[in-house]
DNA sequence: CGCCCGTTTCCTGATT
DNA sequence: AAATCAGGAAACGGGC
């Protein structure tokens, strides 16, 4: 009844947690409402592709559409340039404060949404899963904390979190405008239950994360959270020595002369030179699987190697792309772990041409 | 110029 | 939670 894209097991949490203090259409469009909030962080380069008016309350669907769907451009800085650590070029998806606030007014009726909460003004973060920090939706969270004390406490765990800082995106407030995908440079302590078996039918329940921090505790709020983050990170083959393209160029055994290597070439030029060894290494090198470790500078070098013209940036998932296009013809195949591919039985006999030496 | 290969770009559901 | 993975579709650049 849900589309796929929504996580089931959140659904379940409010339903089961809160089912028995919520109407169903409440829990519903509470539901509705943290899924929209969700997209804010995760779907923000993907047009329209996660909403689909049917699944939802009428009256969220309605405003769900007229946040995602027309005017995105109308709220983005004219100076606002996209470049996103994950490279996608699409811009940002927005969410003024207005119709936020209309949101959580035509779905909880709330009037006193947002007076006292302090950080809304400069900071406020409609990041994943937060519940949007309305008196009502502080009640419900209460609601759900005292729920959890029925269950027996090995059911779950009670964890509050205090991220490490320079490793979360979180959504960015420019010129009365919520951005999404700046890094920030430390993220709101969370409070949230984890459930500490699978089988159980206790699911996860976040607890808002910040909203009850702040509504509950004198933390401080960091009054300048966010990082600048106008500049690459210095890429460490660029500063040991410049880019030479010699050594990927490849000789062909039919006519002798010098190309540019093809991407599973490149790749084995890459794992082979030891001078990037902290771009790419073997982790089996018998079995011909390898893993990125800096997958940016891959991209970066193969974007080089390849030397295209055309002034784009090559992306490590474009990067992964083309050698997904390898699956079928087994030159290569996937490999368990995150930037781990492995070379196929296709790829050794492939491989006739030999590096030209300078 | 046209064709085709090898990606590159984009997308969207699924997964971690 | 927010990234990566799988793979379809179509565009693209370079070589021939």
């Amino acid at each position: 009844m849900y589309p796929a894209t929504r996580s089931s097991d959140s659904d379940s949490s409010w339903n089961d947690i809160l089912g028995s203090s919520l109407s169903s259409t409440e829990s519903r469009k509470l539901g509705d409402v943290n899924f929209l909030i969700s997209q804010v962080g995760t779907y923000y380069s993907r047009e329209g592709s996660i909403f689909d008016p049917e699944y939802y309350d009428p009256e969220v669907a309605r405003i769900i559409e007229e946040c995602i769907r027309p005017n995105q451009s109308n709220h983005l800085p004219s100076n606002y340039t996209q470049n996103t650590p994950n490279g996608y070029s699409a811009p940002p998806r927005v969410f003024d404060h207005e119709t936020i606030d209309g949101i959580c007014a035509s779905v909880f009726d709330d009037s006193q949404q947002s007076s006292s909460y302090h950080g809304y003004d400069n900071n406020y973060m409609a990041s994943s899963f937060d519940t949007y920090p309305t008196t009502t939706n502080q009640q419900y969270l209460y609601t759900t904390h005292n729920s959890m004390l029925n269950y027996p406490e090995q059911n779950y765990s009670y964890i509050e979190y205090q991220a490490p800082p320079n490793t979360y995106y979180q959504p960015v407030v420019d010129n009365n405008v919520v951005l999404v995908t700046e890094p920030y440079r430390q993220s709101n302590p969370s409070i949230r239950y984890e459930t500490n078996n699978n089988d159980s039918d206790l699911f996860n329940v976040d607890l808002g994360l910040s909203e009850v921090t702040y509504f509950n505790t004198d933390m401080q709020i960091d009054s300048v959270p966010y990082a600048s983050v106008s500049k690459e990170p210095t890429s460490k083959s660029d500063s040991i020595s410049g880019f030479n393209l010699d050594e990927w160029l490849i000789v062909s055994k039919t006519d002798g002369k010098k190309h540019r290597p093809h991407l599973c070439e490149f790749l084995r030029i890459l794992l082979d030179n030891p001078k990037y060894s902290h771009v790419a290494q073997y982790t089996d090198r018998k079995k011909g699987i390898f893993k990125f470790l800096e997958r940016h500078e891959a991209a970066k070098l193969w974007q080089d190697v390849k030397g295209r013209n055309c002034n784009t940036k090559m992306t490590y998932l474009n990067l992964a792309r083309g050698i997904r296009f390898y699956y079928p013809s087994g030159t290569m195949s996937s490999a368990e772990g995150r930037y781990t591919f492995r070379f196929g039985p296709g790829s050794r006999s492939k491989r006739s041409k030999v590096p030209a030496n300078h």
